[in-house]
DNA sequence: CGTTACCCCTGGAGGC
DNA sequence: TGCCTCCAGGGGTAAC
């Protein structure tokens, strides 16, 4: 279930584990992910040390460092993916795609819908990889505002909720944080994206900053079992106010959540308090 | 160029 | 119990 608070999380959770290790070794069981991990990507990331792992949206992105040239390990864990540390040989299940060998454990990547991406960039800049060159703006960074957001959607015609999970526009902002954030303003979903005023921006870009930075702060104290346990799922559970609660009483008009189809994904909100 | 439908894949939930 | 349909936190591509 990785938005940009779940990956942020993971990625607080690994660096510091993994900063400084040097990899032994790669097992890809199952390379066959959103785009085929390279064949030779043992070649590329065995003998690299890790020296620090960053992330641009939902993208991780380990900085792999070696004498003669190192590169960049990317991963993203779409729908279903998730990243840990287990003790060497520990058994895979049959999700268990991809390990990657350190001394004395494995961060092993796990994937039943196989959407997500296991790949190498042999550049020194990560940011030039081909799907990370054309992504927007970090909603956590000082460029994001309600100044530029209303810039931006200004000339969207679309409902503001399928602009906002645009990645080209902002990246991170997925299905649950889209519904979660547009409440959080009063905004409706259903609003064409050019039909909300400066000020509205202002509230907006505030409220996603609110609710990605609230996720990434309660997935912190969940985050040691996360990484370092091998049973459950790990993910922590945001309370939501409207997402999946369709039916139910909105927290804060008490009228009844409804949900949509816009994109061909649903869409949670209380049409009382989101105009 | 922006918008939309469809596709990739597996598994769980609920109806019959 | 099985079988069917629909749904799921992502994102790339292609057609309009």
């Amino acid at each position: 279930m990785p938005e940009l608070p779940e990956v942020e999380v993971c990625r607080q959770g690994l660096a510091p584990a993994l900063a400084g290790c040097t990899v032994r070794g790669v097992a890809v069981r199952q390379g066959r992910l959103r785009a085929e991990v390279p064949a030779d990507l043992g070649q590329c990331l065995t003998g690299c040390r890790i020296a620090g792992i960053g992330r641009r949206g939902k993208y991780l992105l380990f900085d792999c460092q070696r004498e003669g040239g190192g590169g960049w390990l990317i991963v993203h864990l779409g729908m279903t993916g998730n990243l840990r540390l287990v003790a060497p040989g520990t058994p895979p299940g049959s999700h268990d795609h991809v390990d990657f060998v350190f001394d004395g454990r494995l961060l092993r990547y796990s994937d039943p819908r196989r959407f997500g991406l296991v790949d190498w960039f042999a550049g020194p800049d990560p940011a030039a990889h081909p799907l990370l060159a054309g992504l927007g703006v970090e909603p956590l960074s000082p460029e994001f505002t309600g100044a530029w957001l209303h810039g931006q959607l200004q000339r969207r015609s679309a409902p503001v909720k399928t602009v906002l999970m645009d990645a080209h526009l902002l990246v991170g902002v997925g299905n649950i944080y889209a519904s979660e954030s547009l409440f959080r303003a009063g905004i409706s979903p259903l609003r064409a994206a050019s039909r909300i005023s400066r000020r509205r921006c202002d509230a907006l870009a505030a409220a996603i900053r609110e609710t990605l930075a609230d996720a990434i702060a309660a997935g912190g104290s969940s985050i040691r079992d996360y990484v370092h346990s091998d049973g459950g799922s790990g993910y922590f559970q945001i309370s939501c106010a409207v997402y999946d609660r369709a039916g139910e009483p909105c927290r804060r008009c008490g009228g009844v959540v409804r949900s949509v189809r816009q994109g061909g994904r649903s869409t949670f909100y209380c049409p009382s308090c989101q105009r």
